[in-house]
DNA sequence: GAAAAACCATTACAAATGTCACCGTCTGTA
DNA sequence: TACAGACGGTGACATTTGTAATGGTTTTTC
C-alpha cells in the first residue's frame, strides 16, 4: 500500500486523516500504523507546520463583523478582515494565519496569480497558506528582496517556494541598491521588467504595512539607517509600502533612495485589481491610517485592537 | 464588544480563533476570556461539532491518490476520492468527513445549489458540512422522508437546514407511501413537482449506496419488510440508490414499490450535472459495482479498503 | 569502510486536555 | 414563595498529548 517515493506525505496524509477526521487518539494512530508514538506527534507536528492540515474558522452569523463593517464604512474599503486580538509577540503570526485563511477561502476556482510585497507579516501569510493541490495557483514577487520571504522557513523543502505545483516568479534582484543608476539599469533588465509586468496581473495581492520606527522589520533588516530614518520623520513620514514611504494623507515622500528601490510603484500598485494590506499592532496605526488615506490598499486584515483604533480615531 | 444577540457565536469564533489559531492553551484562553477552562473545552466542543471550525486534509503530491487513479480508470469515473480506511463502526462517520471535504473544497464562488439524496451516509455529510458563511449555496432533496436528515443532529440550532443562510427546499412528503396511486398524486402536487424540478438544476449531487442487506438503513428503517428484501434478492438485486433497486449490471429492478417511491428517479438521475456516490463497506461493494456499471454516478468517495476491492474485482 | 548524521523506538516524565461530581446563581413557572 | 432546570464555576481525577534523554539502526559522506 504504501509506495516508493510518495511514502513521505502518504505517511502524513494519512496519520493527519485519522486524527483530525476520524478522531482517533494518537496511541491508536500508532497501533495502528506501527509507529511510535513520539512518531505520530512528530508528523502530526510537520502536518500542521507544512499545511497538509489546516483549521479553518467559520463564523457562522456575526464575531467580529460588526467590527468589519464600522472599518469597512469608515474607510470605504471593499473588504476587512478582523480576527480577535492576541498579544504583542504573537500578532503577526496571527496575522499571517488571518492573511491565508483569508486567501484561501478568496480563491476561486479558476487559475489565480497571487502577489506579494515584501515584509514580516507577508512572509508568515505565505508560511501559513496551505498547499493546495486542487487549485491552480502562480505567485509572484512585487520587490525585489528575495530572502525576506524565507526568512520564517525551517527547512528547504517547507519553504514556501515549494509548496505551490506551479509557477513561482520572484524579481531577481535586492529589495534596495546603492546607487540610482544601478537601479534602473535591473529595472530594465528583460527578466525583471518581465515579472513586474507579470506582477500587474495579478488578482489578489498582499502587502504589508511598515510602521515609522527603528524596529520595523524594514530598519531592521539594515535597508535604512536611523539617520535617513530621522529625516524620513521630519518629512511627515508614518509607514512605507514595499518600501516606499508615505506621509499621513498617504502621499508618497519624494526621498532619494525610492530612486533606488527595485519594486513595484505605489502608482502601479494602485491600479491593481485587488490589494489587500496585512497589517496590526499599534504602532502600526498611523502607518495603516496613512495607507487607507493614500488609497493603496483596498481590503485590510487586521486584528480587532487595531481595528477599533481605526474606527474611533 | 461583546454583542448582545450575538454573543452565542460571537464567543465561540473567538474561543476558536485562539486555540487554532492563535495556538493558545486553553487555560490561556480561560483566563483572557475570564471563563473557566471547562467552559473553554465545552465551547471548543462545539466548534467542531456545529462546523464553526473545520479541519481541512490537504494531499501536495500523492496520498490514495494511486488508487484514486485506479478506480477513476477502471470504473471510468469523473472523479474519485479515497480516504484511509478505518474500523467498521466508524466508516459512515469518516465517509460523511470525506464527503463534507469534497464539497467544500470544490465549491465555486458562484452560487451553487446542492442536491442531496437518501440515507445514513448522506446524513452523515452533511452533518460534516461547515457553515460556508461567505459562499451562497442552496440545497435540495431529492427524495421525500426528510426525517433521515434530521437523526444525527443534536439540537434544534445545530441542525444543518439553519446552517445554510440561503434556501432548503425539501420535498415535503414521505419517502415511501402506501399505494402507487397515492405516490402518483404526491408527484403531481405543484409544491414537490416544483422541488423535483429545482433538483434537476442541482451543481452537484450527493447519493448514498445502499446494500442489499437486513441492516441497510433503508431496511432498518421499516421500509422494507424482509420478505420483501428476500424476493428482491431473488430478482438479482444488489443494491439501492434513492431507494430504487438494481442488479449486478445496474439494471433497474422491475418491482412493486418503485412506483410508491417519492424520489427522483434514476433515469433522472443520469441527467444531472454531477453525481457523487458516497459510500463504503464490505458490505456494499456489490452495492457500489452495481451503481457504477449502471452509470448512475460520476464520481466516487469511498475509502481505501473499498477501493481495492473494487479494483482488484 | 569508518565516522558522522539522521532517523526512529522506547521510556519516563511533564503539561495539557477531558470528565465528573458538586455547588451556587439565575430564570421561568406554578 | 418555592421549585425545577439550565448554566457555568470549582476542584479532583483520568486520559491524552508533548518533551526530553537514551540507545539502536540506517543512511550519508568522506
Amino acid at each position: 500500500m504504501a509506495q516508493s517515493n510518495s511514502d513521505y506525505s502518504e505517511l502524513h496524509v494519512r496519520v493527519a486523516w485519522y486524527y483530525y477526521k476520524a478522531e482517533m487518539t494518537q496511541e491508536e494512530i500508532a497501533t495502528r500504523l506501527g509507529l511510535s508514538r513520539a512518531r505520530v506527534i512528530k508528523v502530526l507536528d510537520q502536518c500542521r507546520q507544512e499545511g497538509v492540515v489546516s483549521f479553518h474558522i467559520n463564523s457562522p452569523f456575526t464575531n467580529c463583523l460588526q467590527l468589519e463593517k464600522q472599518v469597512i464604512d469608515r474607510w470605504k474599503l471593499r473588504d476587512a478582515f478582523i480576527v480577535p486580538a492576541v498579544d504583542p509577540p504573537m500578532i503577526n503570526r496571527n496575522l499571517g494565519a488571518a492573511g491565508a485563511q483569508y486567501i484561501e477561502r478568496n480563491l476561486s476556482k479558476e487559475e489565480t496569480l497571487l502577489g506579494f510585497g515584501w515584509g514580516n507579516t507577508v512572509s508568515l501569510t505565505l508560511k501559513h497558506l496551505s498547499l493546495m493541490d486542487h487549485q491552480k495557483v502562480s505567485m509572484v514577487t512585487l520587490s525585489g528582496g528575495i530572502t525576506a520571504y524565507l526568512q520564517n522557513t525551517y527547512r528547504e523543502e517547507n519553504n514556501p517556494l515549494f509548496k505551490f505545483n506551479s509557477r513561482f516568479h520572484i524579481i531577481p534582484s535586492p529589495l534596495l541598491v546603492s546607487f540610482p543608476n544601478t537601479c534602473r539599469l535591473i529595472l530594465e533588465e528583460p527578466e525583471v521588467a518581465r515579472i513586474m509586468q507579470l506582477a500587474q496581473l495579478a488578482n489578489i495581492v498582499v502587502v504589508g504595512i511598515g510602521p515609522m520606527s527603528a524596529n520595523a522589520t524594514f530598519t531592521q533588516f539594515g535597508y535604512i539607517t536611523s539617520q535617513e530614518l530621522e529625516i524620513l520623520q521630519k518629512q511627515g513620514g508614518v509607514g512605507d509600502i514595499l518600501g516606499q514611504f508615505y506621509d499621513k494623507d498617504g502621499n508618497r515622500l519624494d526621498v532619494d533612495f525610492h530612486n533606488r528601490l527595485v519594486a513595484v510603484s505605489l502608482e502601479k500598485l494602485k491600479t491593481m485589481q485587488h490589494v489587500i494590506g496585512v497589517a496590526g499592532g499599534a504602532h502600526k496605526v498611523e502607518a495603516i491610517k496613512g495607507a487607507l488615506r493614500g488609497g493603496y490598499i483596498h481590503s485590510l486584515i487586521t486584528d480587532e485592537k487595531t481595528a477599533l483604533e481605526l474606527v474611533q480615531g
